[in-house]
DNA sequence: TATAATTTATTAAACGATCGTTTAGTAAAA
DNA sequence: TTTTACTAAACGATCGTTTAATAAATTATA
């Protein structure tokens, strides 16, 4: 094992993070994630003060990355409606192409450390979440604008938190999992609901 | 510490309950759950054979009381759009009353143990989510009842999984605690959906 | 430009604490 | 007298983290 390939702090992060995603914070070691980047657990400690910073700047980064889109999205002068459905497709298709964004979404949520908690929400959904709920204000003004942005959120999200349960489950069908599918069921379920014909 | 105070299984699973679902299988430890029921670790394993079996019957037990109303509800002849409504009112009911309840569905669909999940899936969701699934394709055609049934769970369950999260950003109400108050925009959004007028 | 000094990146080993689980014994109940 | 329901103590494994040493890279000096 030489010494002369040196590991670079987002590096680490990027080997780091599937492990994390997957198992959670308490469902892996320091060990494994060393393993993982190839390196001995101390030199972990060497980039990062402890366990907790390691986790909070995975969590992060990965947000931080995949908000950047969504962002301008939300920010363009289209009419609402236009700016809600490339938001919903928007949102798909990032939670079908990157897992550990959608399972880190789903740990944060479990998170009983508050303090961990805290950071993770300001670094992460603070913005998000409020361009969605002024968005919902572009809409009829029967619907509080606090609870449709978690309605939008929780009818994308699920799909996919419900994955590995869902496939035990019958009635499903490989289709279910193209994002396409999902954003249009998701689109027209929203836009016109069940009753209207 | 007397011995006279015998504990039997449903007691033991009542007094463990609350650590699994706010802390999640690699949360808590034996000895943890040992203590929150007042008793020594090895007393658990008399009663079971190790922690997996434990934290299978914990939610095992509680998904099967909670769905009793549930499928009684589903299986009623009303018309769909009733049963519908009623579905959610009881859903929203139950995840408020019952915080337990709603983080033990919240570690499930994370669980990373494949054994683990086949037996919690088979246990508690398969019966439910065939029932709404059915009450799906008693609505319009276009939607697919299986994507359906998930974005009806989902829209509901969201609500609560954001919970501590959602506290910590704006335009956050106490109503926004209040299970009419979920269940009713819940019910209007799913059936009128954003654009009608 | 060669070499010495310093800084950076890492390892091997160990720390005490805690993990899930087992064993051997025993008081209480049947 | 046998069975049931436990406890006290210990098992080896693994946990997050620290320490001391050192190889490699960088910078300073000659």
């Amino acid at each position: 094992m030489s010494k002369s390939t040196r590991k670079s702090r987002p590096y680490i992060l990027d080997r780091v993070t599937p492990l994390f995603a997957r198992l959670g914070y308490n469902g892996v070691s320091m060990r494994d994630l060393a393993n993982a980047v190839g390196v001995t657990p101390a030199a972990l400690y060497y980039y990062f003060k402890n366990k907790d910073e390691l986790y909070i700047q995975v969590v992060s980064r990965v947000f931080e990355k995949k908000t950047i889109d969504a962002k301008a999205i939300m920010a363009s002068d289209k009419e609402p409606v236009k700016r809600l459905e490339a938001f919903i497709v928007w949102f798909v298709r990032a939670l079908t192409k990157d897992k550990d964004f959608q399972k880190l979404l789903q740990w944060v949520m479990l998170d009983s450390d508050p303090k961990r908690l805290e950071k993770l929400t300001k670094n992460t959904f603070q913005e998000l979440f409020t361009a969605i709920q002024s968005l919902g204000e572009s809409f009829k003004k029967q619907y509080d604008p606090h609870l449709l942005a978690v309605s939008i959120i929780g009818l994308v999200l699920y799909h996919f938190e419900s994955d590995a349960v869902r496939k035990k489950l019958p009635g499903n069908l490989v289709r279910h999992d193209k994002a396409e599918t999902i954003a249009q069921h998701i689109t027209s379920l929203l836009e016109n609901g069940l009753l209207t014909h």
